[in-house]
DNA sequence: TAGACAATCATCCTTTTGGGTGAGGCTAAA
DNA sequence: TTTAGCCTCACCCAAAAGGATGATTGTCTA
């Protein structure tokens, strides 16, 4: 970045001692000075432009992982049913077993029962291991 | 973009237009060519410097899922210890507590300390909320 | 040096989670 | 039509997690 500014400004003295040199040299003295300003401003505009585009840092525009892939193999290999990913997707978010059951109109036993399913199907121990590895599996995104 | 152009163009002509005017004018007609032709390099330098940044489109430095940016300022903001970071990443993991209590050889009440803490400043009521929350603000990968 | 804070551990108590088992209804396939 | 699988729900018991509070130690810092 120091660098950059130190260039640019050798650059600019350069071209204003250009111009004094131009403007009592023998080369353009018989130039219309329209001509000669049109000159300046072009080249200082490219110096500008190209100053810019140096002295800005590039715009870091992050990505987020949002493009989760379903990965239905695992899915049929593990043998989840439907409702089973359902519970899982919301266990998730973080989700207690009764806010799963009330967002499901289904009873708190029957959200034990898919959720003592799924750990045995995704050979987890605890509820959050079964997200990390559902998650590892590309089986919730 | 097109806009863009258009505006450019139209600044540029101004411009001329007005090197035009101030030439023939009797504003400037007592300064130095040389003040003139700088306040015409710094004035085309500016132009430049905007229409370069306008043009081109923002340099998007695509940063894939796959690298793990951590965010230092939720952490600092949400006034989070390095032990507590500790324990909120194995709990990611799905580790129990008292799994997260052996691996960093200290007792099950320590952890528990730790995790209510965690909650309370990420605003969460559960582990898995916790960890989803985390993830979120990229204090966890 | 006093105060703030991180890290550690404890106790008591409640809530949540998980394991095991059984069972009825419903649908799709054999 | 019988079977298999899914969804549903229940009960019991144990383990884990969580809430509240207090306390000690060590390390910075105003």
């Amino acid at each position: 970045m120091k660098r950059t500014i130190l260039l640019y400004s050798l650059a600019l003295a350069a071209l204003l001692f250009l111009l004094q040199w131009l403007q009592f040299g023998y080369i353009v003295r018989d130039l219309s000075l329209e001509f000669y300003l049109g000159v300046v401003a072009v080249v200082f505009t490219a110096v500008g432009i190209w100053a810019g585009l140096k002295l800005t840092k590039p715009k870091t525009k992050v990505v987020l992982q949002s493009n989760f892939i379903f990965n239905e193999e695992e899915y049929n290999r593990l043998g989840i049913s439907k409702r089973e990913l359902e519970v899982l997707g919301l266990m998730a978010q973080g989700l207690s077993n009764q806010e799963i059951a009330d967002k499901l109109f289904v009873s708190l036993n029957t959200i034990k029962t898919h959720s003592a399913n799924l750990f045995i199907k995704l050979d987890a121990k605890r509820r959050t291991q079964a997200v990390q590895k559902a998650k590892e599996l590309g089986l919730i995104g």
